[in-house]
Parts: structure tokens; sequence; C-alpha cells
DNA sequence: TTTACAAAGTGGTCTGACCACTCAATGTGA
DNA sequence: TCACATTGAGTGGTCAGACCACTTTGTAAA
């Protein structure tokens, strides 16, 4: 290793990115033990930890006592913790959160209904059934669903980890317009009705903005 | 310090939320030094080390061997690089790389081109005339001054990244019919046509993709 | 006063030592 | 044979102390 200039931490990350990758460990898959990352990169263990703490803290591995390191499905949370202490006090910064996000799912919403393939599948009539029998659905759940039949694996990532950042206490209580909207825009997703769709997911959104500020 | 339960260097990274919060530190302001806070918190400077380095990583702080530790810009954040070396890595289709990266830039004109504001900028006309004058402008010089108008600093941040991630050996050879779409685009932006903007997008996206493929 | 050098302070890394916990192999008793 | 208890190896969590490399500062010499 190196002992010069780039921090030997930072070395580490990049050597355990590189080791991932190699060795295909998947989400939930094991990685070496510390003792075994010191004999392996040759570095104290110590530093083997400073980098294991930094990937922790990103949510990147998880880490149990007794058992070991293991690689996260990037889902993990404790960046939200720590990003809406240090970094979110800034009300710009978290709005970029909330625009970026919803770039994501309005350009998915476009690609899914300009697609006749698309358009046709069963999901959009079936969450629309669960909307009208139970009253109500998560509004998570139809845009995740969207963002997954999009087929963008790289976007839809990006949409769970924003989705996290700039989590709100949203109560999922009832709103009669907002089934108004929810159904516009399965219906429009259905008949292949682009803009439609996209209006009625501003709307939606709006709405949701709203609701953000009153509260 | 509890021993107990939560990790220490969570407890440390919040005791040091409150510390710099107490102590009015700034961006740029100094924090106190490893072997300082080994004694306030009553606690082993590894595990302190540990703490840093995670907020290190997270491009919260900043160390300086000799000098200290000191608090960096909040924006500043290196989240997004770190997260996307993971989140890319597994993610091979270059196809998504490109389609995320063109999602933001059509989101970036479209939020331009639907403000008045922003759509009287002289920067559009500058570029029209720098294109006349040379015959040729870098694709990438447009777009980025339009994604540094949209004022979205995250948007801004990945599509840089995906741009590097999904660089592709694009011979900046002219060629007359993507003059042509620039033109359109420049002047849809002036006049605040929004579906006239993406449509020219749409056809120099297409241009290029094909050229790709030639390649 | 200016310059050169030593000392103190700070982050960077390594080593070795315990502790707390998990898990599986082992052994024991029914 | 089976169910249960025990134990030991492996793993992460934390600490203490030691150097190293570097910067700043204070002091003594020119």
């Amino acid at each position: 290793m190196d002992k010069q200039s780039t921090k030997m931490y930072l070395q580490i990350v990049r050597e355990l990115r590189l080791l991932i990758q190699s060795e295909n460990i998947k989400p939930g898959g094991k990685l070496p033990s510390e003792r075994e990352l010191v004999e392996r990169l040759k570095v104290g263990r110590s530093t083997v930890r400073e980098a294991l703490r930094s990937l922790e803290l990103l949510g990147l591995i998880e880490t149990k006592r007794g058992e070991g390191t293991f690689l996260t499905d990037y889902r993990n949370h404790k960046l939200v913790e720590i990003l809406s202490t240090f970094i979110l006090q800034d009300t710009k910064t978290i709005n970029d959160v909330h625009l970026t996000r919803q770039t994501l799912e309005k350009e998915a919403i476009r690609i899914v209904s300009a697609s006749p393939h698309l358009m046709d599948l069963p999901v959009w009539e079936s969450l629309l059934i669960k909307l009208d029998e139970e009253g109500t659905v998560q509004r998570e759940d139809i845009i995740r669903e969207i963002l997954i039949v999009s087929n963008n694996r790289l976007s839809l990532k990006m949409w769970f980890l924003l989705k996290q950042y700039g989590e709100e206490p949203y109560q999922g209580f009832t709103n009669e317009d907002e089934n108004t909207y929810l159904i516009q825009l399965l219906q429009a997703i259905k008949d292949g009705e682009i803009e439609q769709a996209v209006e009625a997911y501003n709307a939606w959104t709006n709405l949701l903005t709203k609701g953000r500020e009153n509260v």
C-alpha cells in the first residue's frame, strides 16, 4: 500500500469496492473480516475500521458484532439521519432533492405511457381496483411500480435514495382530491396519454407540496 | 458515554453535531483536536477517528495533517460521488446511464424554457452567436449552461457524474444537422416553447445516438 | 530586526490487548 | 437416538500507547 499522499482509508474504500466487484459480493453477502482485510491489504486494523465505519455511515455496509460485515442493499437509511441533521438544514438543498426525485418520476411516467407494451400491463388496472376497494394506496407503491416498469435500474436506484433523503413525515391520511389525481394518472397511463399523465402527476405533486407547507 | 446498544462512533457523530451547534462553528471553522475530543467525550482516540473519518467521507469535515479538522461547506458533500461509484458498479447497462443523463437534461430544458426569467437570459443569444461565428459549439457547454441555469445543484452534480461515467469517444466533428437542431433548441428556449425545445433536444440526441452506433 | 531552529500541537497509522456477542461443534444426560 | 447445555473459535467494538509526518509557533542566535 502507498503510504504517501492519498489517505490510507480512502485507498481501502477503493480497494473494498474492487474486492466486492471481483469476488462478486451481492447485497446481503459477507465481506472478509476486519482481521482478514488487515492481512490482505497489509494495513493496521484501525485503518481498516476507519474505512468500514465510513461506508457504514453511508449505509453501504452493515456490521453485526459477532457475525461480520455485510454488504447492504442501498436502501438503508443512516444517511437520512446524518444528512438531515447536517446538510439538509438548508431548504434549498432539500428542495433540490424533491425536484430531482420528481424529475425521475415524471420521466418514468412519460416512458411508460409512451410505450404500448407497457401501458397495457395489467398492473395499472390492479392498482385502480385496489384504490377503489381499499380507498387508498401508498403513493410510494404506485410510483415505485412505474419506475420499475420503466426499466431503468439506475434511475430506480437513484429514486430510492432520493426518496429517503427527502423523506417527510407524510401521514398517509386519505384525501379525496389525491385519489382523484391518482385515478387520472393511472387512467392516462393506461390510455397512453402522456401529457395528461404528466399533468395529473403535477397536480398531485402540487397537492402534496401544499400539504407539506401547511404542516 | 453510553457503552451500550448504540454504537459509540454514532454517538460521537451526534455529539459533534451538538458541539458544532453550541459552539457555533461555521463552515471553515476549526473543530477541537482529536485528542481534545478524547478527553471531553471520554472515549478512545480510535473511536473518535472513526466518527471523524465517516464525516470526512461524507464531505462534512476536512482534515489537514499538522493543522486540524475543519467544518466544510455542507453543499460540498461528496455523497453523490461516493454513492455513484457503488451504484454504478453493478449497473452495467451503459444505456441506463445515458438515459438517466438525458432525463436530467430534458427536465432542465423544460424548467428553463418554462420560466420567463430564465429564457430571457442573454446567454442563449450568446451561444447562438458563437455557434454562428465559430460554426460549432461543444455539446457539453450548452447543456451545462442549461443545467446550471435551471438551478438545481443536485441534478447538476448527478449530471456531471453521469456524463463522466457514460463518456463516449465523441469526436466533435461538425455535423450540419447537428447545428440545425442546436439552433432550434436554443431558439425554442428563448421563445419559451417548451415542447419545441424538447423536440429539438430529442432529435439532436437521436442524431448523436445513431452516430455512436455507426462507430 | 531578521533568520534559523527547536518544540509543541495535530492528524495518520500501527500494534496489541480486552470485551461482548454469535454460532457451531462438542459433549452430556435423558 | 435425541434434546439440551457447554464451550471455544471467530468477529466486531473499544481502548491505550507508541511512532511518524507535517504545520505552526516561539525562541535563540546572527
